[in-house]
DNA sequence: CTTGACTCTGGAGTAAGCTCAAGGGTTTAT
DNA sequence: ATAAACCCTTGAGCTTACTCCAGAGTCAAG
């Protein structure tokens, strides 16, 4: 599918990914003989990914890294993937605390309103 | 208490609460005959709910909506507050399904990784 | 065979959220 | 009473993540 496909799937500007490309997050499979990006199943869920990832409050930096991992998996160590993947688990963790604790508060404000 | 020792609690820099400050989202409650900012045990929590809300995703243009309900929800009709802060509740559940697919994503590369 | 929608590259511009520097007062401990 | 640590304002600079050109090639429909 060339990029016009690929950013209505998503919601997405053509621009972002490009500018996603340029920061080695998602690379098109093949160009056709134009020189028009194409891409594949794969590539389409690789983007789904970092949008969530993205939407949840990862950077793009982040993100990069946690694709890094999934890209070179075969080549690690296991302990070292287990070690990377359960620090980001852990953050994740953190953040869905947070995200709790955040709407119980929010939660208050709204019972707290006209006596509940 | 003087912003260095607010921002010793909540560990940020004492530039980013002055630009809270710019940005009307943090206000010190006095000022001290020097013209140093003085603040309260409210002006400590309010912090930590801007920061809260920040880890979580929200952006300060979001932020101060709600802090805006907050000062200003005795002026409010109930329904209003009640419909803002509904919205944002419901803003934060979709965020909580988003983040645990993401944490299940996350733990399924760590489950494949050397047979579980 | 041309018009309009789509794609390309390269590079400049923008908004959000800080961060730093200059130059100068204030407080506190010794 | 002086040095260190703290605070002030103003204004420039930085990073992240896009967003928007300009100028040009490609492709599908009529």
């Amino acid at each position: 599918m060339k990029i016009g496909e690929l950013v209505k799937r998503h919601g997405v500007s053509v621009d972002t990914i490009r500018f996603y490309e340029k920061q080695q997050l998602l690379n098109p499979s093949t160009r056709s003989a134009a020189g028009y990006r194409l891409y594949l199943e794969a590539d389409s869920q690789r983007l789904a990914f970092i949008l969530r990832a993205k939407s949840v409050g990862f950077s793009l930096q982040q993100i990069s890294e946690l694709l890094q991992i999934e890209d070179n998996k075969s080549q690690w160590q296991c302990s070292d993937v287990k070690n990377k993947v359960q620090q980001k688990i852990r953050e994740i963790d953190r953040q869905l605390t947070e995200l709790q604790q955040f709407r119980q508060a929010l939660q208050q404000l709204d019972d707290a309103c006209c006596g509940g």
